[in-house]
RNA sequence: CGGGGUAUAGCUCAGCCUGGUAGAGCGUUGCGUUUGGGACGCAAAAGUCGGGGGUUCGAAUCCCUCUACCCCGACCA
């Protein structure tokens, strides 16, 4: 490609709001351009980069086995309500209807229309197990899109459906898959890490997310310090206290906080650590309010808490009123001491192993001191509530947890039988029986993966592009090609010889002044840059240096080919 | 959904409080001088001041309303 006749967009100024580093460089870069909110367009350039990414995703799953198809985005109400998911599925999915009033929505994943292809085409286990892929357009109606194509609501993605008449055969195709998503993000040149995930809304068994490491992530990870063990912070383990609970020592007294509600305000108010204090939080319930427990300086992890059997699936903390007409105090007063019998108390776990603790006194303005589990608070239940934070044992017994920050870029579920199940999409087995399939289901962020590979590959100049997902993998520049035309002759030359040997070479003949068209050069990422000008033509030399290094090397004709074979 | 903010030249933004001739930088076009780290000079083109309504002799500026976008939060894969 020569520059100069290419649409290079490269921009100066950027919005204020563009708050992430790959944000601001895929604007300044020119890679994409805003149409609304959450909605990109992708320029030559960006496209180039995307279809790299694309490429190294369709070798890695075609080489797994994978079959490429491609399914409509456009999908009908009716396969949505065979799942209950045009209720379930939320905002995100954005609806719209044809001119015969007809409902439809914009695909933001693809579950319900390759099982409906599955039980449709799939009669007989003979033809099991398969595994489709598409490469395709997704929209999800994002509450808050941000940083560009990182969370947007229009976005591609590569998906895959696994088809199965047994778990064992879901679970070798799992991992095979898992072994070629680690490829991919290998072959990017990334730095990644699996991690156990949640099943969330779409369900199923087994789950791995895998996360290109990023301090701007917005997933928080966990990790041991002793093992490979990793986890999302929403599923690792909080493990129980290794000591047990210490007997009562102290006597259980009501004292007067009239003002203070935060486990904060208590804490400093009584001279005690929020360690030794207990916060009680009322969630809805499948009957009536349930009392959640954790430690003062612990969070609620909401999704474990969801997972209770005492809620309906989901949880969701009372209104003031509420708690007021449950308990007749307010939130900030509420504690499981003296808690009406008909709200259960679960207990997380470290909470559950302290004694002598601070916890609200179920009446305004009151809180108790020196509070014991059982002699004094009603315990229904212990369980795993809170959020790990750094420094909690792993949960393999190997080492502490730490917690980074992740992109998520990739996830493998098995579904089990959920959708094959609500669609009836089963074949018949040996004994001529009726079986329902088990599926997996296996996503790629394609075009966020852009985004995060460049929070992890850039500096003040601009992007550094892994060596895969380059536009280009080297540029050929040329100073003041109109002042010497044997200069402009030599550059010429050599772009032709790099593309005749395969590099994927791009020539900047734009004849800009040194300086802009090298700052173009860096923004955009090339990893290798040979420069041709008259001062090296005379010392017999090019000028070539990469982008990942400070200094450039003068390379003889044949060394600089030799740099690509 | 709640709160806050923004909308002015192709882009990034001033001007609005305190109503009175539409501004800057970058970019673009032309001419000239330049040519190893985002050059310089001269000239020029370019705006229904987001839409609608109102107040006023007069509205980018004040008021109402609609729309779009952004931020924070809640919510949600």
């Amino acid at each position: 490609m020569r520059l100069s006749q290419f649409h290079l967009a490269t921009v100066k100024e950027v919005p204020a709001d563009a708050e992430i580093a790959s944000h601001r460089l895929m604007l300044r870069a020119g890679m994409i351009r805003k149409l609304a909110a959450g909605i990109y367009t992708w320029t030559p350039l960006g496209l180039r980069v995307l279809r790299r990414v694309e490429r190294v995703v369709r070798e890695e799953m075609d080489r797994a086995g994978a079959i490429e198809m491609l399914m409509p985005s456009i999908q009908p109400k009716e396969l949505w309500e065979e799942t209950g998911r045009w209720q379930k599925f939320g905002g995100q999915l954005l609806k719209i209807r044809d001119r015969k009033d007809g409902e439809f929505c914009y695909g933001p994943t693809h579950e319900e229309v390759v099982t409906d292809f599955a039980r449709n085409e799939l009669k007989s286990y003979r033809q099991l197990p398969l595994n489709f892929y598409q490469i395709q357009t997704k929209f999800r109606d994002e509450i808050r899109p941000r940083f560009g194509v990182m969370r947007a609501r229009e976005f591609l993605m590569k998906d895959a459906y696994s088809f199965h008449l047994t778990p064992e055969c879901l679970d070798r195709t799992y991992r095979v898959m898992y072994d070629a998503y680690a490829r991919i993000f290998t072959r990017l040149g990334l730095q990644f890490r699996a991690v156990q995930a949640d099943t969330g809304a779409i369900g199923g068994s087994a789950s791995h997310e895998f996360h290109v490491l990023a301090d701007s992530g917005e997933d928080a990870i966990a990790f041991a310090s002793g093992s490979d063990y990793a986890a999302n912070v929403e599923l690792a383990e909080a493990v129980a206290p290794a000591t047990p609970r210490p007997a009562p020592a102290a006597p259980l007294e009501r004292v007067a906080t009239p003002t203070q509600r935060t486990i904060e305000e208590v804490s400093a108010f009584l001279g005690v650590a929020p360690a030794q204090c207990v916060k009680t939080l009322l969630v809805r319930g499948r009957d009536g309010l349930v009392a959640l427990c954790v430690r003062g300086d612990h969070e609620l992890n909401e999704i474990k808490a969801a997972k209770l059997p005492e809620l309906p699936g989901e949880s969701e903390l009372a209104s003031e009123a509420e708690i007021l007409a449950a308990t007749g105090t307010r939130p900030g007063f509420i504690g499981p001491v003296g808690l009406p019998a008909t709200i259960p108390v679960i207990v997380d776990r470290s909470a559950a192993a302290l004694a002598d603790f601070v916890c609200g006194g179920n009446a305004d303005g009151t809180h108790c001191r020196g509070a014991n589990w059982e002699r004094d608070a009603r315990l229904t239940r212990v369980a795993d509530l809170r959020k790990v934070v750094a420094g909690d044992p792993a949960p393999d017994g190997r080492g502490t947890l730490s917690i980074a920050r992740g992109i998520e870029v990739g996830h493998v579920f098995q579904l089990g039988q959920k959708y094959a199940e609500a669609m009836g999409a089963s074949v018949l087995d040996e004994q001529g029986k009726a079986r329902t399939m088990y599926m997996g289901c296996y996503g790629i962020g394609v075009s966020r993966i852009v985004a995060a590979a460049i929070e992890q590959n850039h500096d003040d100049a601009g992007i550094v592009w892994p060596e895969a997902m380059a536009p280009w993998r080297v540029a050929v520049c040329v100073i003041n090609p109109k002042h010497d035309a044997k200069v402009a002759e030599a550059a010429e030359t050599l772009y032709r010889e790099l593309c005749a040997r395969g590099v994927d070479a791009v020539l900047d003949d734009r004849g800009l002044r040194p300086g802009a068209m090298f700052a173009d050069i860096e923004l955009i990422g090339i990893p290798h840059r040979v420069v041709v000008s008259e001062r090296g033509l005379a010392a017999g030399a090019w000028e070539y240096r990469r982008r990942d290094e400070a200094e450039s090397r003068a390379l003889g004709h044949s060394e600089v080919l030799a740099l690509f074979d």
